[in-house]
RNA sequence: GGCGCGAUAGCAAAGCGGUUAUGCCGCGGCCUGCAAAGCCGUUUAGGCCGGUUCGACUCCGGCUCGCGCCUCCA
């Protein structure tokens, strides 16, 4: 029986789904203006395995990510770049799916573009407008009014009266409350806009995952995640626009049932953030490091954990994924199913249903790697493999995965026959293998010494 | 100031009221015509102070330290 560490309620839950056999899951993606960094690659590793482990569990799930294409930042960006946003965030999202695709990613069933909706957010502004919650400000903006909403605060754990609006941010003198936020903003120059009751303009970041979500998945769905950050305000808002939209006196809507949160990667025991400016892109990570290893890395903490990223970390990361490769060369596993009822499997499973404890998984991925170094046993192999399959790991062929550390200890064998015999060096190290060199090692020590 | 999270061996990271977590590193063996891989064994734990208990790393209370959110952020 799953169970899922419901932000809304702080415990973890018995997942019950809405409808039998069914996952809707909304999940708060990227927004397109540069490059994703590692911070951006734990939310879409965790929520791919998530939802990896709800296939494995039978249910048929539908998977969204959005992505967010219009935006201050990316408008910023464009501008400074003399481009398009178009052009812009094109650019951004192959970048995005190219390093999705490297960290083994199943690409979400939908992934819609913010721009492609507006006329939903422009219906979904005024209806918040006509049911009192949201209310057009002189200076044309429009703005939620969370005093109209009674369960503000629900999911951050937050209250009205505690919050420090304008401490750190100068307040919005149009608003009629510090923290109303803005659903629609009037046009500025230089800026794209679009059609609407109340001018030409643009909308707020909040309303789009409300009208997207609703849009692919009904007003009331299973799951949203996204990344801790976004708990608050984002979440918070989100729920604040859809559930005042979607209810009706006497019939409220909850907008999801559970609400996912993955931990922050941090550098230094900090948050590794855009605005620190201490984060690593994707694509420079796996300049360094090979992609399994960096999904390897992400799923062996918690999701919920804190991450630190270092090269130590990584570097460990790498060994351990050799560890279990090693175990798996030299067996071919072709059968594809699982039998939950093998004690390893059933304690996979166990660990999984825990609110996807995936160190106490991988842990289990280890003890079977020993029962096949020690045993040799064709089963424990496949169970391994298909175990892992369900994290996205160890799919690929063992020696191709191998080959990298295999070139590297090709490397160090030069180096030591270097001494002993340098004629050897003539020969192309590519394409000498390992066993060889082993051999002109021994044949070198040899004439070394006699 | 408000709210929340965390503190486990050299590093990383889980479960669990009493039984080997797991990986890397270290040490001692075994195996191998050397090495790598592997196997066996082994050293390092549970921030501090109290309490509950026959027994606490695990439950309760306090303290200290660290982190996060309260602005855009995955």
């Amino acid at each position: 029986m799953l169970k899922i560490y419901n932000s809304l309620s702080r415990d973890k839950q018995t997942f019950t789904p809405i409808e039998p056999g069914k996952v809707r899951m909304y999940v708060c993606g990227m927004t397109v203006y540069d490059y994703c960094h590692l911070g951006h690659a734990r939310v879409m590793v965790v929520f791919d395995m998530i939802s990896r482990w709800l296939r494995a569990s039978d249910y048929t799930v539908t998977h969204v990510r959005n992505i967010t294409d219009i935006d201050d930042k990316i408008i910023k960006r464009a501008n400074e770049n003399n481009e398009t946003i178009g052009v812009l965030t094109q650019r951004f999202i192959h970048a995005m799916d190219e390093d999705s695709t490297k960290l083994g990613i199943i690409r979400p069933d939908i992934e819609p573009r913010a721009t492609e909706y507006i006329d939903g957010m422009i219906s979904m502004i005024s209806n918040l407008i006509e049911k009192g919650h949201a209310y057009l400000a002189s200076n044309g903006d429009v703005f939620y009014s969370v005093r109209s909403f009674a369960d503000y605060g629900k999911l951050s754990g937050k209250s009205l009266d505690d919050l420090r609006a304008g401490e750190r941010v100068e307040v919005d003198m149009h608003k009629k409350d510090a923290m109303d936020f803005v659903l629609w903003k009037s046009v500025k120059p230089h800026e794209p806009s679009w059609a609407s009751p109340w001018g030409n303009g643009r909308p707020g970041w909040h309303i789009e995952c409300s009208v997207m979500s609703a849009h692919h998945l009904g007003a009331h769905f299973d799951i949203h995640g996204g990344g801790q950050d976004l708990q608050f305000p984002h979440h918070e808002n989100e729920i604040a626009q859809s559930e005042a939209a979607h209810s009706v006196i006497g019939k409220p809507c909850k907008m999801a049932n559970y609400w996912m949160h993955n931990g922050f990667v941090r550098v230094d025991d900090e948050k590794m953030s855009k605005s620190l400016g201490n984060f690593f892109t994707i694509r420079e990570v796996l300049k360094k490091y090979d992609a399994e290893v960096v999904r390897f890395f992400i799923l062996r903490a918690h999701y919920r954990s804190p991450l630190n990223y270092s090269d130590v970390h990584l570097d460990d990361a790498k060994l351990a994924l050799t560890r279990l490769y090693t175990a798996l060369r030299g067996h071919a596993v072709t059968v594809k199913t699982i039998d939950w009822h093998h004690p390893q499997a059933s304690r996979f499973k166990e660990a999984l249903d825990d609110d996807f404890n995936t160190p106490e998984a991988m842990a289990v991925l280890f003890d079977l790697a020993n029962e096949v170094n020690k045993t040799k046993a064709i089963e424990a192999a496949g169970l391994l493999k298909n175990l892992a399959d369900v994290l996205g790991l160890l799919q690929r062929d063992a020696n191709e995965f191998l080959q990298g550390k295999a070139q590297t200890l090709e490397a160090s064998l030069f180096e030591n026959i270097n001494e002993f015999y340098p004629a050897v060096l003539t020969q192309d190290s590519v394409s000498v293998d390992v066993d060889q060199m082993i051999l002109l090692r021994l044949e070198a020590k040899k004439s070394k010494n006699f």
